[in-house]
Formats: structure tokens, C-alpha cells, sequence
DNA sequence: CGAGTTGCGTAACGGTATAACGTGTGCAAT
DNA sequence: ATTGCACACGTTATACCGTTACGCAACTCG
């Protein structure tokens, strides 16, 4: 069962595709990626993906990865204040690893006070090799 | 003067054109819209800018907002380790505000720590309202 | 001199994202 | 029942972002 299966919201058609081939996937997929898995399921165009894309991202069960334009499945799941979510993208085998941290929220929130800067939401994501990749 | 201007480093014509205009303009630029900004200069084709921005960004005169898919100038000059560098892009006025972190580096690097990964460069990015744009 | 490197210019292309339009369905208020 | 609304959906076209491939000129540095 994928995670967030029991919270509640119930999807759409193309909202459960699009999620049903996020969870699949190991790794990042971009949305024309998505969009060739599903040709089979009926979709024909970007924009089905996109529209179900912000759905699911605004639902929190997809995670929009800002530097590599493509999206993934929400690891977390029964959720509470995690902090900020950090994430580690491999550059080598392109799967990302998904950390949630109270200390950068602390001093990120702080950071943008100091400048009287509103704080809405954060992009924290790495790059370099995870451990499998260096072992190999 | 332009910060970086005695940094030693010698620029191609491009090169300067490209680090001109973003220099004289007062926030993020796409790639697009410095290659219309030097129509006047020559410039024909988007090659020629991501060339330049490819060189700049090297040198650290220029810093790639992956978030905004848009290029700014570098407003730090003597560096020396200055830490993670943090950008908070105002979604009103859609200037950028470059600030450096100590502690923020820290904290990345020990949670890359803990899952054996490898840290090369990291990405953090901010959006929210700007102290101007809240006044207004 | 010749080979390698670097910068430059042009064209064509592929990947990312949205605009604008119209359709169908469910549901509530009348 | 029908009208009106909200919402998901489908299609076409288009804008925006970035790269590949090719060739040329200039400048090293043996």
C-alpha cells in the first residue's frame, strides 16, 4: 500500500493514475515522462498531467522537485510539524532521498525575519551521490 | 562599479554583455530575456547566452535561481567562505534577496552525513513577500 | 607549421508549462 | 424539471526553457 493511501482525500481518475505511477517509479519523473506511462491509460496531452500534478502537490502527496523539474511521491506519512523538507538528489542514479528537518525551518524562518522577508514556502535540495552510488 | 569587476578574472565580449545586463537589472533574469536585452548587442540565438551564463556562473559572478529557471548577478564580492547561499524571491515584485548562512551549511552537510551522501552543491530557495512589497 | 583549445554563430530540435476553448457530469436551489 | 454552478476533463495551439549538432575563426603551444 502506498503511503497517504488513508488520508482521506479521494482523487479523481487521473489524479489516481498520475499518483499510481509517481508511487511506482523510484525516483523522479517528469511530466511528459508521466505522460508517455499513461498514453495507454487514455491520457493524450500535458496539461491532464499538470492539472492532476497541482492537485496532488496541493493534497501534499507529491513533492515538486524545483531543480530538476519533475516530481515524486510523498515518502512521509501520518505527517505533524516534520520541519522543512530537504532533499538529496543523486546525480547519479537520479533517485532522491526525502529528510524532513526542524533545525533549517528554525533558521530559515529566521534568516527571512531578519530581513522582514514573509516566509510562504521553501526549496531545499542537494545534489551529489548517495551512499549506494559511491559503494558502486 | 559592479562588484566582481576586479575579481582578475577576464571576460569574452559575450561574457560582459550578458554580466551587463544583469547587473544593471534590479532582479532575476530568464535566459530569454537577456537575449532580447541584447538584440541591439548582436545576439541572435539563446546559445549565446547560456554560453556566457555557463562561463559566469563558473566564475561565481552569476548564480542560476533553479526555482525561477532565471539567472541573477552575485552581490557578494570578497567572499572567503561565506557558507549556503540563500535566495528569497519575492512573488510580488519578483526581486531576489542573496543572503549567506554559516549555519545552514552546517546542517546540511550533517544530514547528508547521516545518510552517507555525498554533498556537492545545494540549492535553497525561499518564496514568499519582501519587506518592500509588505509595506506597499 | 600542425594539433589542440576556446570562443563564436546559426539552425534545428526537444523538453517544460500554460492559455484558451469547449464538453460533460453532479448537485443544489428554485 | 430546469436552471445555474462548480469541477474535472479533453484538445489545440502556443510560449518559454535549454541543448545538440555543425562549422568557422583565432589563439595557444608543442
Amino acid at each position: 500500500m502506498t503511503p497517504h493511501a488513508q488520508t482521506g482525500v479521494d482523487l479523481t481518475k487521473n489524479q489516481t493514475l498520475v499518483m499510481g505511477a509517481l508511487s511506482n517509479a523510484d525516483g523522479p519523473l517528469s511530466a511528459y515522462t508521466i505522460l508517455d506511462k499513461l498514453r495507454d491509460d487514455g491520457f493524450r496531452a500535458p496539461l491532464q498531467v499538470y492539472r492532476a500534478l497541482d492537485k496532488l502537490v496541493e493534497f501534499g502527496l507529491v513533492h515538486r522537485l524545483e531543480s530538476l523539474n519533475a516530481f515524486v511521491a510523498c515518502r512521509h506519512t501520518e505527517c505533524g510539524d516534520r520541519g522543512q523538507t530537504v532533499f538529496m538528489i543523486c546525480e547519479t542514479c537520479g533517485k532522491a532521498i526525502e529528510i524532513t528537518d526542524n533545525a533549517i525551518s528554525k533558521r530559515l524562518k529566521s534568516l527571512a525575519g531578519d530581513v522582514g522577508f514573509a516566509l510562504q514556502k521553501a526549496a531545499v535540495e542537494l545534489r551529489g551521490t548517495c551512499e549506494a552510488c559511491r559503494a558502486a
